[in-house]
Parts: C-alpha cells; sequence; structure tokens
DNA sequence: CGACACGTTGATATCCCTCAAGGGGAGTGG
DNA sequence: CCACTCCCCTTGAGGGATATCAACGTGTCG
C-alpha cells in the first residue's frame, strides 16, 4: 500500500475500497533520489504525478536578484507535483532535500482515476487545494508576521505534519533543513534565522541543533507563531 | 452565457459547446453585493460557489497583531471560492471591493459537472491551480522582493490580467483600490506604499492616482518588478 | 458644514540586512 | 592519520529599507 500515508494525511472525503484500490493501482512505479536534487524543472512539460513515499521535498523559485523563495515543504505522503495534472507544467521548480522515494503515477492514470470515482476526484483535488491553503498562509507570515513569528509558525506547521503521518517522537523530529533554507522559506537571511533561533531557544521555547527539533512550550510556540491549524484541514 | 468571461480567462482546457451549456446551466442565480461587504466568512460550511461576474473582490486573512494580509483580489470571469468545493470552507475571508455582480452554483451541481465530463472537470480543477499558482507568485513577491518591485509586480500581474478580459484600455485601467489595500497586497505600510508610488511616478514608468493606473513604461515596469506572466497560465 | 477616510510628507525609530570573521564538523585526498 | 577544503553555524558591527508617529491637505458624503 503505496498509497497509505497519503490517505493518513489526507483522511477526508474518506475512500472507499475500490477507490483505494484504483489509487493503488495508478502507481506505476517508483523512483529513488539521492539529497539535493532536482525533480522537475520550471515550465518543463509534464506527462506524470509524483507522490513522495519517504524522505522530504520542497519546492522553490528563484527571482532575479538572486534569491530563493521556498514556496513549499514535502513529506511523506505528500504529492509534491499532483498540480501538474491540470496545469501540464510548473511555474516553480522541485527538489529533493533529503535522499527520496517516489511514487510515479501518470497523468493519464489520473484522467482515468477522476473518471472512476467523484470521491477520488474530490479527494486529489482537495490534497493539491489543501497545498493551496499552506501556500496562504506562507503568504501571510512573510507578509504579516514578524521574524520569529515566521520562524515559529514554520516549526508548528512541521510538528502537526509531521505528527499526522507519525514522524514525530514526542515534541521531537527530525529536520534536516540547513538556516538558509529556513530563511529561504520565511523571508529571511541565515544570519537572522540564526539569531531568531537562539532566541527562541533562549526562551525555552524550542531547541533547534543537527536538523533535530525539540518542542519545550508548545503553547508559547503557538502564541509568538499566531498558529492555526485550521488552514491545514486535518478535521 | 454568464460563463462567457469565466472562459476567457481560462481558454484551455476548450470546452466543448455540451460542456459550455453544462457550465451555463449550473448557474443557479445571480446576486448583487455592496462594496466591501463580505461574501464568505472565515471557516463558515459551504454549500455552494461564487463566479464573479461584475465588479472586483478580494481574499485576506488578519493576524493576532491586528495586521491584514490579502491574498488574491478577483476581476470578472474568476471563481473567488471554488476551492471551496472540495474543502467545503475556506480559512480566509472573501469580500468584494467595489459593487460586484455574482453568480451562484451549488456545490451539488459543481460535482454533477465532475460527473458529466472530464474535460470540465480539468477546467474547474485548473482554475483553482491558477490560483495557487498566483498565491506563490504572491509569496515569492512578498518574501524576495524589493518594496518597489512588489508593488510594481502587482500591478503588472494586474494589467495582463485585465488585458485578457478586456478590461483594459490602451495602457489605462481602474483599478479602484486604496493604497492601504495595495500595502496589505504586498505586505508594507500605506505610508511606504505611497513613497514607492511617488518613486515609480517620478521616473515616469507607472502613474496611479484616483483608482486609475497609467502605465507609462511597460518594459521597464517589468523589470522593476521582476515580472514574467508564465505563472498565469494563459498560453 | 462637519465628519471621516484617504493621500501626502517629514522626522524618527527599528527590524532586518550586509559585511566580516572565526569555529566546527564532514568529507577527501595525500 | 593528518591536512585541507567546504559548507554551515555563530557572533559582532554598521547600514539601509521599511515601520511608526505625527501633522495637514483634500475629497466625499450625509
Amino acid at each position: 500500500m503505496l498509497s497509505r500515508t497519503f490517505l493518513t494525511a489526507h483522511p477526508t472525503p474518506r475512500l472507499s475500497d475500490d477507490d483505494r484500490d484504483r489509487l493503488e493501482a495508478a502507481i506505476a512505479r517508483t523512483v529513488e533520489f539521492d539529497a539535493r536534487q532536482i525533480i522537475v524543472r520550471e515550465n518543463e512539460p509534464l506527462t506524470q504525478c509524483t507522490l513522495l513515499l519517504a524522505g522530504i521535498a520542497y519546492r522553490y523559485k528563484d527571482t532575479d536578484e538572486g534569491k530563493r523563495q521556498i514556496l513549499a515543504l514535502h513529506y511523506p505522503g505528500d504529492f509534491v507535483d499532483l498540480h501538474s495534472y491540470p496545469l501540464k507544467r510548473l511555474e516553480h521548480t522541485v527538489c529533493t532535500l533529503t535522499a527520496a522515494r517516489m511514487a510515479i503515477i501518470p497523468h493519464e492514470a489520473v484522467r482515468q482515476l477522476t473518471q472512476a470515482s467523484t470521491t477520488l476526484t474530490e479527494l486529489l483535488w482537495k490534497s493539491t487545494l489543501v497545498d493551496a491553503a499552506m501556500n496562504r498562509e506562507w503568504l501571510t507570515s512573510v507578509g504579516a508576521r514578524s521574524g520569529i513569528a515566521r520562524i515559529a509558525h514554520l516549526f508548528c506547521e512541521t510538528y502537526v505534519r509531521l505528527r499526522t503521518i507519525g514522524a514525530t517522537r514526542g515534541w521531537t523530529f527530525d529536520f534536516p533543513l540547513t538556516q538558509i533554507d529556513l530563511g529561504d522559506a520565511t523571508g529571511l537571511t541565515s544570519v537572522h534565522t540564526n539569531r531568531m533561533l537562539r532566541k527562541l531557544r533562549e526562551i525555552g521555547v524550542l531547541t533547534f541543533r543537527n536538523g533535530t527539533v525539540s518542542i519545550g512550550d508548545w503553547m508559547q510556540l503557538c502564541e509568538i507563531a499566531d498558529f492555526d491549524d485550521s488552514y491545514l484541514f486535518l478535521h
């Protein structure tokens, strides 16, 4: 059941057994990638989608002035580019952060899924829209929150998403981003990211060291972050 | 043909005559709204979608600290909340900017459209994903571009979108946002927005006065903005 | 005519960036 | 096994972009 983690991360609408089988059957093959490898290039014509089975991936965009904006982070169970099915190309790049295993689903198979089941269509469509809701939450963070709130918010989101798929151990989880990555995701420099991390550590709310996060005070972290998980559409 | 402007803004995939009729028939009724009126409240359960026929609408989110982030602007032909069909609620607010006319399409009718036609499904799905692509471009703007570039970028996007639906007159178009709105969309204060507008005016690139935009030098405006319209998926 | 919202500008403050330097860990090659 | 390199983390100092505060002008609407 390669699609099991996807269904964990997206419990509604609930699929019938037949639909689960259809989804599973749509997977053409699996592929392994090294860390920091490009999966999908900006604007290249696409004919398949990619479901992340293991590892972490991210999507980003570069600007004229050489700045990089990380648009999304992906954990096991996420489609990294299901939106390529209706769009036929992506306007950004998709990349692995760590070594990763991916399931490949041809666009043609997605089309057959949508023809076979309205519920499947809704589930797949919804998963692309939860992704968009995260884009908007990040936009709100970067546009309207302070540096420390942005960093705190990213950790809150990551904790909730990873817990959903069982990738946390108590208040601790692996999060192998560099401080440069964190900065590129939050619109801060790595230097300022470093200072915000120190602040969070000093007040005992969270420590981030060697790719491991340890949350000391979840309530206060949420407060600093202005975090409310309703945009993740888990309930 | 209430759906005509929608099809102009979303030319691909191209619908058959039957599908056009189906889409048109899905419209239950039309509604008029005053300016600055809330259309959809955050997290309220939804059973219908709203297609903007005339006027301008926007979507926004408020933060703890009382800041407002405008997430999207909508012009005639845009669904303002088609994503409510798979999501069942929205994590943000939808509001009119000007007086507006909307077409109402019940979720049940959308479901029937998706059952009736794969092409219609793709088109509707795609339109929600183009919306998401704009969310990501705004995220990139706010996270990685300077104040003047963000303002310039918003004008570039608006010009292209309005031209597509025939709402420009040469290099001029109506854009009845306040400078506070512009700031809320770009993550700037209205004071700083004002100074950026003055700068654009002084170098002869663009003037914005009394809700009317006049572009003086499109090429330079795009350069300042780091603008490339491929994320709008018009071609 | 008064109230109010928006636009404009100046002065000052602050958050965050840039530049710089040094330390530590991991990988590599001699 | 050690030296070397490279990348990342960390911290300090200074600067710049943008925010904040304040005041006044202008247009609109009841």
